[in-house]
DNA sequence: TTGTACTGTAATAAAAATAATTACAGAATG
DNA sequence: CATTCTGTAATTATTTTTATTACAGTACAA
């Protein structure tokens, strides 16, 4: 259910933050990530739709942290990223004839939702400054 | 890095519940929750393995529950179908010639088992019979 | 004692999800 | 106006997950 997008996330806005401002291009945190830039390009897009960095186009261009990294909270940055609750959305269905088949499904949801905010808010307990600080 | 183990696992776990001690075959289990009677069997497997079902071969063979299920632990049932951190384990390689490609793995490792450890606590509120109850 | 209905398990195939690649238009710079 | 970027779509490749097939072994029951 999950990919690594958030982990291509955090390693972006960890490479902007080192950067200090500077701008970056696609190509070098690709090259840092090792993956490809267009999948860079792609991630880079979700977080600039949410505010936490900004790109510039054209030659000398890349993308910059958009605020302060003390400003960008981790529970933020994951619910950006994500997609579906992390514990598995019920994509699957049921047999509707069996009387917990039938159910299962709303019941899986309400207890992942609450797992998964139990989750959301412990990563919400830091900042990408905190994140960031333990790199030399 | 999911699959849907855990779902899986609680719904097959939740029918045995339902079966009040009686025995179950995969071929139902499979029925109810409408997927391959194989992958019942290889859930159920690993279920064994960590305590919470028997199973009994031959004719009129299944599963059924170990113990009461009030005594299993939704956390506990979630780390035995574990395989990998739930934000995605660093099988990516990094770059290594670079100063955060080469450290941000064991960063990442170290967040995300806070945070699953979050999520694990939090499911561990619960038991079998209290995600058994909803079901009429 | 033999047929039947199960489990256990391996091997293979199919499907779905993820990631890489290719391609190219458009923007900014010098 | 050539160059170096981004933005984005389309396609292909890879990996992961799930389904299928197959069959040996076990237990029950006639």
């Amino acid at each position: 259910m999950n990919s690594s997008r958030f982990s291509v996330s955090l390693h972006i806005l960890t490479l902007l933050n080192e950067a200090k401002g500077g701008i970056v291009s696609s190509e070098y945190l690709a090259g840092s990530i090792n993956i490809n830039p267009v999948l860079v390009r792609k991630e880079i897009m979700n977080l600039r739709k949410h505010g936490f960095v900004e790109s510039k186009e054209g030659k000398g261009g890349g993308s910059f942290l958009a605020k302060s990294a003390k400003d960008i909270n981790l529970g933020d940055v994951y619910k950006s990223v994500r997609s579906s609750n992390v514990l598995g959305q019920s994509k699957n269905e049921p047999n509707p004839k069996c009387p917990v088949g039938r159910q299962i499904n709303q019941h899986l949801d309400a207890l992942y939702n609450d797992a998964e905010n139990a989750l959301i808010e412990n990563l919400s307990k830091q900042t990408l400054a905190d994140f960031a600080s333990g790199f030399e």
